[in-house]
DNA sequence: TCCTTATATTAGCCTTGGCTAACCACTGCA
DNA sequence: TGCAGTGGTTAGCCAAGGCTAATATAAGGA
């Protein structure tokens, strides 16, 4: 239906979302210029994919939402179905996916996501949306924010940077995963977790990438 | 690192060849303009990936070919790998690895290929080129040309025509399919065979796409 | 041999999606 | 309050890959 290139921008617009998405911002993501950016916009409003407001940014419209919805689906099918078959790594898959997401027809979709047990997570944990659109709502904190001492699992890490995730694959974090945060830096942030009985320290950069979940107590 | 387009362009003129392929029986192909074709292969033979005598017609160069080979590799690969994984039938997975061929990397190809076992036959029996362009040599026959009363092995199916392949399915006909012609119709050319104890008619035109192979008695 | 017809090519146009360069608008600081 | 700097837009260019209309070539039959 819609080229590559508009699946694209939807999908960035979606990420960078929900609020209104700066032109500068939206191309530095695309690795494309401002002008382009600025250009495509307009087309997409025209297309009543976006609301454009001039010098302000775009937003997603329900339309564009929808679309972009079901490309993350696909997206995250995708990522899911060349781990399960296929036996990628988790930091193989994103790559692949981006690719091949624009070439995957609904049929083919939902025979993968029945293939799958239309699962709900990606293999970094990432939600995938169902087949309307639907999205649960997100919990899950990110490891940064998280508290001192508690017992906490991973559910969700990045998906786009191949040396952020073999870095957590060594250092055994990944979706699953379950550790314990013992002290925080004051000054940069790092933290200090247990994972079992091995110490790790996580900076703050990636720690504000890696999403957790703990038991609340009753 | 070339286009959709080019590498259509080549597929098809690999399909075509290996004589001279007109600009009119190209662009008939690929449903597009006689004008569109006779550009795009000035431009392919500007990037030498094709010879071009102007009204004659255009040939692949080796490079042309190598490209064309590769792609048909990940076509046939792709088939392979749905119809295996997801259990889709023989008349549904040409469209879908016609989209996904041209998304598909040279990584993904390799793990695709070694998780089918390097298979040397898609489902529609069709040869599936090696990683360097290696082809088998071909010694499957059309169904029309074969012997009578022989006992006949179904070696291909066409791979495009989801009607035929649904016939063709229905009768029980596909790789792997004993059968015997019993006898050739004087004027049509249509056929009378014999698949186990079942009696039926298969018309010329679809016994021209059929290709079979038999025991050579010694 | 000449003419008709089919096939090929050329010319010229369009859209998409990039780009750079130049200009415009907003914001925040002095 | 005015101006510098950042961000956004416009203008104008380009290549790819389509299209139609017009023209050129080749080939077969009269």
């Amino acid at each position: 239906m819609y080229s590559v290139a508009v699946e694209d921008y939807l999908k960035s617009l979606w990420k960078l979302g929900p609020n209104n998405v700066g032109t500068k911002q939206l191309a530095d993501n695309l690795r494309v210029s401002k002008a382009s950016a600025t250009k495509m916009i307009l087309r997409l409003a025209e297309k009543e994919l976006v609301d454009h407001i001039p010098y302000k940014g775009a937003s997603l419209t329900k339309k564009g939402e929808l679309e972009a919805l079901s490309i993350v689906r696909k997206h995250r099918l995708l990522e899911t179905f060349l781990s399960q078959t296929l036996g990628l790594g988790r930091e193989e898959i994103h790559d692949e996916a981006e690719k091949l997401e624009h070439a995957l027809s609904k049929n083919l979709e939902m025979a993968i996501a029945e293939y799958l047990g239309n699962p709900t997570r990606d293999p970094h944990g990432h939600p995938i949306p169902g087949p309307n659109g639907e999205l649960y709502n997100e919990r899950d904190l990110p490891l940064c924010d998280s508290p001192i001492n508690m017992s906490l699992t991973v559910m969700q890490v990045p998906d786009d940077d191949p040396s952020i995730l073999s870095w957590l694959e060594n250092n055994g974090i990944h979706p699953g995963t379950e550790l314990k945060i013992i002290s925080r830096d004051k000054f940069d942030g790092g933290l200090n977790v247990k994972i079992g009985a091995i110490k790790k320290r996580i900076s703050s950069s990636i720690a504000s990438l890696v999403k957790i979940s703990f038991e609340v107590e009753n």
